[in-house]
This record gives C-alpha cells, structure tokens and sequence, in this order.
DNA sequence: GTTGAGCGTT
C-alpha cells in the first residue's frame, strides 16, 4: 500500500520521490532524512490556486484526500528557515539581512533531549543530530554506577538556526519519538529574552500599522497590539529579543508624540512567578519604579528577583534607574545563562541573601513614595495585557470597566503576605493578578 | 537483569 509521493523544495525544483508507510501516511523523520529541517508539506491546490497545507499529527503526514495523488509536494521550513531561499532574500531586502544576521548572532543554548532509548549511546546521538548542523557537544546521561542510561541527554549545536531546525519538530531516533527541548535550568532566560516590548503614551490616532511600519526600522516586527478600547499603550513583538531589548528605555517620537519603550511584563505565569519571585507562587509586583506620569502600567522588568532581593538596599525603587541600563544587565545575563558561563549572580533568587521573614519569604519591598497617578477604587493591578497576546492590531482585548480598563480584576488575587499597603498606595499598578497563562505573549 | 516522566556528579 506504500506509494511515493513527489516533494520538492521549492515549487518547480526538480520532485524527489518519498516513501509513505503502509497506513499511507508519511513520517515527518522520513521527509527530513532528505529535507533535513522539513517540519511540514504543502501544495498548490490546482483548483483554487492557492497553497494547502499537509495535516501533521505526531509526526506523520496525512494524504489530503484518500491518497497523495499526483501533486509535487513542497517542503515547508521553520519560519525563515528555507535555506535556498534565505540567500536571495537577504540580499534582497535590508530587513532580511537585519532579521538573519540577529539570527545568526543569536546564541545556541544546550538542549535536552527526552524519551531517549535506554540503548541509546552518545554515537547514536551524535549520528542522529548531526542532520541538523554542527553539534558542539553530544551527552546521555547514564547512572555512574551502572552506566545505565537515564533516557535523556544533552546536545548543543555550533549554530542557532540548527537549533532552531532541530526544535520544531520530534525526532525518532532508535525506533523512540524524543522530545528536543530548552532546559528548565535555561527557561528564565529565555524569559528574559523577552522579544515584545511595551509602548506607553501612544496617542489614540496611532494604529497598528503606524507602529509596526515605525518600529520595522529597527528589525522585524512580527505583531503590534493594541488594546482596545484605546489605553494609551501597546505591545510590540520582534522577531529576536535582541531588537526588542534594544529598545527598552528609549523616548521615541511617533506621530509628534513622545512614547517610551520599555520591556513587556509577562502574563503572570506561575511557573515563572516562583522561579523569579519566590512568594509562594503569588506575583507582588510592587511597581518599584512604578510609572510616574505616563509610565508603564504594566510592571516589566520590576520583579526580576530584584526588588526583592535589592531593593531596600540599593534604593532602586527611588533612583529612578534608567530602565535601559538594567536591560543591558539583564540580557547579558540572560546570555549567560543560556550558554552557562554562569549563573544567574546577582539577580539570583534570594533564598540565601534575602530578607526572610516568618515564612521564608524574602521581604518584598514596597515603594511607597511613589505618588498614585490615579485613585482608582480597585485596588489590584489590571495586568491590561493579560487578556489577548491577539492578533494584529484589532484583537479585542479583554477590557472592561473602569478607567482606561485597568480597573477591572478577574483572576484571583494573592494574599501577597508581605507588600506593603501596596493596595492603597499604588492602587492600580502594584500587582499583577496570578492569572495562568502560557507565559510571554 | 526492571522503567518512560523528567531536567545536567564534572
């Protein structure tokens, strides 16, 4: 029942010949064995003329009607990733030289690799990988004693676009499908890699498109939000986080009005909120430089473990520190740590430095001084962001009531044991609610 | 000598 279907790379290319598997379906790992980096199939519908995509689902495709039939298959890459095509685009347009070059500068971060056959040795992975570029290191973990592998292992490849190929898809290697993923021990730094920067003071005349046509300058921009109705702020996402950290901290004039660019909070996560802000899982953003006039309702950057473990000692709350020279810190610390030169230092959690109180929580230090820009009755913090991480432009966010929206509350609220007065002394920007998400939008 | 979600002796 197998048959061969005709794939090429790109439409018009010479078609190579794949096998199916008796079910007819086509295994993603067959396709990449000859299109190495391949996460999908598609083909030019003859009757409507345009592209159709091939059903993907663990890690088979699907015929699209009772078998293949006689179209040339085209080979779908990564985003960005069609490697015939990245030369030509790159020379063509500015954009595409900025986007690859920041791609390629992009640091590798090791990978663990899960599911692995207990059989499975270091060769076999290193054979295995190898498909998707140069590999630096090849580890499976095994027990010391027995030498019996653990099922998972380490790879780091030499280049971020192998890395980028070997994540987008599952991998079966020795008859078992594993999994290719960013250590838990890298995650806060693929946080803080954040590639979506907050953009407080827009003038309600400025759109979607202004803003993404103003911010392509500085590298692709892969999606603007604005919360409607209008809020007086909007989120902009590139396509690397090094553009969007580049940003932060900067006044840009768009439209005559003067807008300040800081880096995006997270949906609160708890996941992250632990690992940052080890307050038993609840978020105590305490807007230490919480905005004055204008500023940035949604606390980014405040709670990186610093206020917390900083902030009474260093006054940053009161310094009014230029939010661009903490980015910087941050991202070379985020570099860091995702090519584990070190670890997370200074902003580490604060377990062993902090202030403990009763329940080992460290003190989490409010800024009181900071006057309240508005007297809002709700007293938690809107997170105006957690409603969508929408579509361009118009996705309806989830604003309500109040003013400007950031009245409204839906999640639960944490106790937040140890914040001070917070709720009566920032009434709109002191928290984030504990909302569960799937992290940056 | 077994196992099948997870997270790295250096």
């Amino acid at each position: 029942m197998s048959q061969y279907v005709h794939v090429s790379e790109n439409e018009g290319d010479e078609p190579m010949e794949i096998p199916t598997e008796e079910d007819g379906t086509l295994l993603l790992t067959t396709l990449s064995a000859q299109f190495p980096g391949a996460c999908g199939l598609k083909y030019r519908n003859q009757e409507t003329g345009t592209l159709r995509g091939i059903r993907l689902s663990d890690g088979r495709l699907y015929p699209p009607d009772v078998d293949w039939g006689r179209h040339v298959y085209i080979v779908v890459f990564p985003k960005g990733e069609n490697s015939k095509e990245n030369s030509t685009r790159a020379s063509e347009s500015s954009l595409s030289v900025k986007s690859y070059r920041r791609l390629d500068r992009q640091k590798c971060s090791d990978l663990i690799v899960l599911g692995l056959p207990w059989k499975s040795t270091e060769e076999d992975l290193r054979k295995y990988f190898q498909q998707f570029g140069e590999l630096l290191m090849v580890q499976v973990k095994k027990d010391p004693k027995s030498g019996q592998s653990k099922g998972f292992g380490f790879v780091r490849f030499a280049d971020y676009e192998s890395q980028l190929k070997c994540m987008a898809q599952r991998h079966m290697i020795d008859g078992r499908w594993c999994d290719v993923r960013i250590p838990n021990s890298k995650e806060g730094a693929q946080q803080m890699m954040n590639r979506k920067v907050f953009v407080g003071r827009c003038t309600e005349d400025m759109t979607a498109d202004d803003l993404r046509n103003y911010f392509s300058k500085y590298g692709e921009v892969v999606d603007v939000f604005i919360p409607k109705p209008f809020r007086a702020f909007a989120f902009v996402s590139f396509a690397d986080a090094e553009t969007a950290q580049s940003l932060c901290g900067e006044d840009h004039i768009i439209k005559g009005a003067s807008v300040h660019i800081s880096g995006a909070a997270p949906k609160a996560n708890e996941k992250f909120d632990r690992r940052m802000v080890p307050n038993h899982g609840h978020v105590a953003y305490q807007g230490s430089w919480g905005p004055g006039r204008g500023g940035n309702p949604n606390p980014a950057n405040t709670n990186m473990g610093m206020n917390a473990s900083m902030g009474s000692n260093m006054g940053i709350g009161n310094l009014g520190l230029n939010a661009l020279q903490l980015n910087h810190a941050m991202l070379a610390a985020a570099q860091a740590v995702l090519s584990s030169q070190t670890g997370w230092g200074p902003l580490g959690l604060t377990h062993q430095s902090g202030n403990p109180t009763t329940n080992g929580d460290p003190l989490v230090v409010a800024t009181t001084t900071q006057a309240a820009p508005h007297t809002i009755s709700t007293s938690y913090a809107p997170a105006p962001m957690a409603t969508s991480n929408g579509a361009v432009g118009t996705a309806g966010g989830g604003a309500s009531n109040s003013f400007l929206g950031w009245g409204s509350q839906t999640a639960e609220m944490p106790p937040v044991p140890h914040t001070v007065a917070t709720s009566q002394q920032v009434p709109n920007w002191g928290s984030m609610p504990a909302k569960a998400g799937s992290g940056w939008n």
